[in-house]
DNA sequence: AATGAATGAGGGTTCATTCAT
DNA sequence: CATGAATGAACCCTCATTCAT
């Protein structure tokens, strides 16, 4: 195998240049977290970075760049955490494999809150393109949970419902749960609330 | 009962102000609705409700306040909505009660959709205080809900379960739908909406 | 006649505003005269002018519109003074006429050196629609030279020569005179100089 | 003549140093050029030299130092062609020596456009400094002008005139001619422009 | 009570310059 | 010599708030 030939120093460069902009992101995160997009100040971002303020323009174009390579960062996590029910013979139980797909998820989350915080708060109109992404990113959520809604319909194992409202009102419970988890300290295993997060969507609240 | 002595002129004055007020809150209702709460300049709103910059101040001490303003009154309006199940003898079926109040308050929402958008989004820390009252507001509905929660065991209704977090589930479950039916047309009657979130909320999406 | 019915404090707020909106017209050509577009700070004008940051902004929309204004005001009083030469039957000696025009446009520049020096100075690209609108100003005075050598070679009175190239140096040439009587004091009168430069472009620096 | 003992290497280091040192003149001179002094960023200049932000800092002390540079040696090549006309006996006559002088001025400016649009463009005081040594310079020109004047007119070849104002003038003049030959395409040989030019300093417009 | 001109702190962004590597 | 990451002063502009009329 040829090795292709990197200078060291390159290398070192390449990966300091990825740790200040992982440190500007940092502290953007947390920024925006605690004050929302408008309310985030590029001073408060380089302060908690303990960067200049030019440093900050070296690595991200504007503000709305910094937030939209934050949101893209989570959503690229996000994706990779849910999967599609697969459905197939052999296939682990569809209740299993969403148990997995939604306690990685909520996992996610609590481990790192300040950035859930951005996710749920960020319906206050940013600015154009990141709302727009993020709004997408929900689509694509709400999306796969009214198909997962069909294909159980088809197969007789879920009610008659509408799916698109449905879905809609099943992100909104995942969401209730994820602020009330990232809220308050996770008093609970995450297994814990994900079996009843699960349990809750499946059977509802009444006792058979 | 004893008429305190108030000049005819004083009360037409008072109402002329609460006039000027509602006008002011209209306005901002709308401005805030559409940018969010950083986005909306005193501008806005000042045009919205034609009357001038100084104007403004005379019945608001600030943006904050109007803002605050705004979420009392709406939180107000909900909390005339939101019910506790009468479970005493004689009292209809706590579904149908339920219903009743569901279908109440997802009128309001759709009925003044700009609210809906305000308190929808108003996640985003606009300011201390308005925010920990937005936070006391949805604390009060969780708190109701697991109350509810908690006396449908002990009456063998419902399933064990974590009362808080399944209430803040339920909670996201209701704001899920909401924020559907606020931001697409009402595509279906109220009614049927309720139904169906109610009937996910009790029975879950399995088939039995 | 029917007297409007202007309430005579609109009358005074017109006038206020008017002289608050000269006053800074009069602080930015300070500023731009001796900085040039970019080198003139907003922070510069709005000392010059007392006034605060945001006052700046209530009368013009950016430091490009100032600076716009300045130039249309400029060239509106310039195309005032420049008339075309009159050819006609009974009318003065087009010498006379010129002599007119021109000792009428030198003074000006002489009372208004700073206008002058804002003037003549941006050449150097300001912003984009400030700079096309000075170029249109220069082409529209070398376009009215232009004709006016056509005019006159189709009378007999002026040389063969290539009109819009003359028409380019002699604008020059009274560019060169009024940096020179703008830059020095105005040693000798001004109506000695008009006749110093229409005999240098009328009949050369040789004697006949 | 002594040979002072300067090693091989020092003369290749000079004349390397050198070598950038132009290199980064030339795109400055572009970019200073297109841009105008502020407009013109060390970026735009290290860009075009492709060199590094520091390297530029080598060779030059700063902005205002680069611009000055170039300003100077346009001023040196200058001073090169404008050549005091010779009056002795046996020179060739003053209007023939003009038209070479003024020639090879002309002729520098077109092949040198950018140089050229430096040149004309830097009333706008970039800086005191390289101002002062533009001013200097016109100056100058004016003077070596007014010289030729003052001689022409002790040899009864030139009007009575005021010699420092019709210097300038005519200094007005051959800018004129030199920013509309910049400005367009050269859409005639320089010869003629020149030659036009002469007769319109010498024998104005008007028919003799 | 109503007005709107005035304010100035603070916003995001740029860019000439420095200095450790 | 050469590099380019880092710096921070300065830029233009916005907008919530005040106050004389």
């Amino acid at each position: 195998m040829a090795r292709t030939n990197v200078p060291v120093e390159d290398v070192r460069a390449a990966s300091a240049r990825a740790g200040r902009r992982l440190q500007i992101l940092d502290a953007a995160k947390q920024v925006f977290a605690d004050a929302g997009y408008h309310g985030a100040s590029i001073n408060a971002i380089i302060e908690g970075a303990e960067i200049a303020r030019g440093t900050f323009y070296l690595y991200f174009e504007s503000k709305e760049a910094v937030f939209g390579a934050l949101l893209d960062g989570a959503m690229t996590e996000l994706r990779s955490r849910i999967v599609r029910i697969d459905t197939g013979p052999g296939a682990r139980s569809p209740k299993d494999q969403l148990e997995d797909s939604l306690g990685s998820l909520l996992q996610f989350f609590v481990a790192d809150r300040p950035l859930a915080a951005v996710l749920l708060s960020s319906a206050s109109t940013p600015d154009a393109e990141a709302a727009a992404r993020l709004a997408a990113f929900y689509a694509e959520a709400r999306s796969v949970i009214a198909l997962s809604l069909e294909t159980g319909m088809a197969l007789g194992l879920v009610r008659r419902c509408h799916p698109e409202r449905t879905a809609a009102a099943l992100l909104g419970l995942v969401r209730g749960i994820v602020e009330h988890c990232v809220t308050r300290g996770a008093d609970q295993p995450i297994q814990d609330v994900t079996r009843e997060l699960i349990d809750l969507a499946l059977v509802g609240v009444l006792v058979r």
